[in-house]
DNA sequence: CAGTGGTCTAGACCACCCA
DNA sequence: GGGTGGTCTAGACCACTGG
């Protein structure tokens, strides 16, 4: 248990980050780069008091939260645990592409179609709330695992907000991660939808013709203003998109 | 603020409730039931501490977490207001397809094609985690919004668990109300699909050959035993899922 | 039984906001 | 300035778990 506890020494006292915080992404780090295995045994409460230095409430306030978010799991009298997998899915949360695929030990790549810009229609103008006629950043391209085509990528992003935008080369980052390292979005707006893709997308996505498609649109704000707005479009026998988590006040509000 | 603080009297500090959950709650049904409303400054902490006779801690953790779930909206040197609007949508949530309806000024009905026994096959019998050919309880309806056809749901119930299914009249009580009513379910899983719907859906549904549809499945968790699996199917051209919703740790985790 | 987490208290200091 | 929420402490009591 030393050698677990040694590696606390990141906790800064006089950092502007409460304690709380640090202790919940040192925590979330070892979780996530594996240091810390699934169903393994996390120090006590006052083990990381003692080690720590700080007092019981704000330890406790730290593993409570990171239980809330469903990292670990405790059981009052016999101590806190690494939870079994990481299972929220995509569908509430903002995961990238790339990421996703490498860990499910797939071979991510993507292609751009486009990156240009574009004037804004009327619908992509509501979307993006600007004035209809607005020049947008746009870009187009698939992304493949494993050589195989499972998701088509329309984006929509604000000059004014990521004047970067179009320098950057989405062969090599994706748009998701290079917006995420921009922006901590604030806000964001999925929609669902169920389409038959056209032609073009058909093309792009090498399906036949009848092949039904999850359309997921994604709008992100910041500072209530829309940073960008993104249509993915997967076919449906390649990919679905699911959740499963622990239930909260959160979803059971009416 | 007297008459606020006065109807605060339901804390029982002899409860075997938590008083931040007391709290909490008292706080919620007056947010819901209108007594106050989106953008109410609510009383202060050490108001409230003072009419409570209970810690700031205890009244800062209750406020903290009805932030986090978005019920009310707090300004550091300001104060702390309700929200302005619900507005997690099913995509996260679970929401009756009623009360959906309903709140969007439609009027809903229900026709219930089974409502009987079946033998679980073995995809059924996976997602029930039962043995194959185990007895399941089996419900089969069609969800109208102004008498047309927007949801097609499949359900499968653990009749163990809810011995008292079949006996229900759901024409008059949706399952998901009934289901819910009898269970607090602990976790939740939702997978969504876009598909083709077969002939016999399609009719139920009243849609034209080629439609693609979303597939919504969910499980629903208590004890760790599957109470229900569900697969709601929806015409694309009448719905789609939703959500809007701030941004926190939870949606952002790699 | 000893160890664990769940809750609660009564203080404290600070940063923020508005007047 | 005075009021607000954000954080933190050092104690305390309790209920639950395992041996």
């Amino acid at each position: 248990m030393k050698a677990i506890l040694d590696s606390f020494d990141a906790i800064d006292k006089s950092a502007p980050q409460p304690l709380y915080q640090q202790i919940k992404n040192t925590i979330h780090d070892k979780v996530k780069n594996g240091e810390w295995k699934a169903g393994q045994k996390l120090p006590s409460e006052n083990e990381l008091v003692a080690a720590l230095e700080v007092s019981r409430m704000t330890i406790h306030r730290a593993l409570r939260e990171l239980t809330q978010e469903g990292l670990i799991n405790r059981v009052h009298g016999l101590g806190s645990f690494v939870a079994e997998a990481p299972r929220h899915a995509s569908l509430i949360e903002l995961k990238d592409i790339a990421v996703e695929v490498t860990q499910s030990g797939k071979q991510h790549s993507s292609r751009v179609l486009a990156l240009d810009t574009k004037q804004a229609d009327e619908t992509i103008a509501h979307n993006m709330q600007v004035p209809t006629g607005t020049t947008l950043y746009f870009l187009h391209a698939v992304h493949y695992q494993d050589d195989i085509p499972i998701q088509l990528e329309a984006r929509y992003v604000n000059p004014d907000l990521v004047p970067e935008f179009l320098q950057q080369d989405f062969s090599r980052t994706t748009s998701t991660s290079f917006l995420l390292k921009q922006f901590r979005p604030e806000e964001m707006e999925h929609i669902v939808r169920a389409i038959i893709p056209d032609a073009r997308a058909r093309d792009a996505l090498r399906i036949e013709p009848g092949e039904p498609c999850l359309q997921l649109s994604r709008r992100t704000w910041k500072n209530d203003r829309v940073v960008t707005y993104v249509t993915l479009t997967y076919p449906s026998s390649r990919y679905d998109l699911g959740a499963r988590y622990a239930v909260n006040d959160f979803q059971m509000r009416q």
